[in-house]
DNA sequence: CTATATCGGAGAGATCCATTCCGCAATGGC
DNA sequence: GCCATTGCGGAATGGATCTCTCCGATATAG
């Protein structure tokens, strides 16, 4: 059965469009072999296209995914139709793996260590990172579908910590959420050990800054809180 | 169309190479005509260059450059040799407006909003936001020369927050100066209204987090110092 | 050993960018 | 007024890069 080559279709379910068998227990199943390292490609794709991607930027050339991943150009374009959907689909992995951090954090006894796990999970695989492509790829509903999880979870979240009062009130979700994208930005500096830290103590002292003030010496937050509907509107494709 | 501005301008040895006229008391010192066009067309220039630059990053064409001015490509061409030579003006630009605004700070009396009026001041000029051109530029003796001072009056800002005791005593000159360049990057989000609220408010959570822990719940940032000789390193031409 | 499916990378076509060139307009001495 | 001069704006150029396709090479299954 040979596989339909070139079948540009917007709005595919599946991520990649190799011919998947059924049965795994059928003799394809071997872990060896063309069908198994067309598995590990998918993987390696993924892996590789969010570091790329999340390190040099959306604009990043594709060929550099393929290279990081160890894997031929062609083997990338044979999985997804082009650049649009490969950065659709990382989306949508970031954004799971946004939902699971939320989960975990509602599993901490402690809403604060649930909040710092929160943040530094989503910073970790970096969550934000995708911000820059809003605008230029096309929102399917399963990125709108995810999204929403992904956002309530982070409200259950923050509300948490703000019930028992670890959190300073006048931080909103989407405080929250932009200082996440903010800092999923690598400074890109020489060696990747080094930015690590500096990433980990410039957001030690953010979220030491997230602490209600002790005392009643509240100053509040400048401006006011960011708006939800333009957080989105980010996302309309010009 | 010709308006006699303000056009003085800090002490710029030689920024641009046009042939300027041996005295200026001579006939050419008219507020108006092309002579003058052309002194507003540098300050025009240094500021779009600025801000295209720190919104779109440092592989922003040229022409955008010349186009925020509103200016001719050609223009621009006549003032510096090329993109690298524009780069360079505009960092020892920034670094001059670092100096400043750590003698501004020094002036104030009270250290802790010294320090926080360098990092705002820093920050909204975007002093950081070219640090991603490290080692993509040559870096000429001035730039060298700058840097030295603007660094040294850091260190003057951040010891006296130190010795105040307003500034957690884990924190280094050299984290003060990764935040600035943290936050100089703007979200680039839809208005640039809304860009800098979110700003204005991230900023003012990590600025909470720069201040001594009340009680002695010290808990100490993570990992070590950033090192002063890979962060200067960044600037090696490769 | 042969048929088949997949892999890797070279190449086509288009886009974009840095830089240069040139016609045009404004200026100022006469 | 008149004309040489000077600088301006934008189109043209040459090169680099990127996305995506095509094709020979390679490994697997039976």
């Amino acid at each position: 059965m040979t596989m339909p080559r070139n079948v540009t279709q917007r709005s595919t379910p599946a991520p990649n469009r190799r011919s998947e068998p059924e049965n795994p227990a059928t003799t394809r199943s071997s872990k060896r072999g063309r069908y198994a390292e067309g598995i590990r490609n998918d993987r390696l794709l993924l892996d590789a296209a969010r570091e790329v991607f999340a390190t040099q930027g959306a604009d990043a050339p594709v060929s550099a995914v393929a290279e990081r991943a160890g894997v031929g150009i062609a083997s990338l374009y044979r999985r997804y139709s082009g650049k649009e959907e490969l950065l659709q689909r990382l989306c949508v992995l970031a954004m799971e793996q946004t939902i699971e951090a939320a989960q975990e954090a509602l599993e901490q006894q402690d809403p604060w260590l649930g909040l710092t796990h929160y943040i530094q999970r989503c910073i970790a695989h970096r969550a934000g990172a995708l911000a820059p492509v809003a605008g230029t790829i096309e929102v399917d509903e399963e990125m709108r579908r995810t999204s929403q999880k992904a956002m309530a979870l982070a409200d259950a979240v923050i509300a948490r910590a703000h019930a028992a009062g670890m959190l300073r009130r006048d931080v909103t979700t989407l405080d929250i959420s932009l200082l996440i994208e903010h800092f999923s930005r690598r400074p890109s500096m020489g060696a990747p050990d080094e930015d690590t830290n500096i990433q980990q103590r410039l957001l030690a002292i953010a979220l030491a800054g997230l602490r209600p003030p002790a005392g009643d010496t509240l100053e509040p937050l400048p401006g006011h809180p960011p708006d939800r509907e333009r957080y989105a509107a980010r996302w309309q494709k010009s």
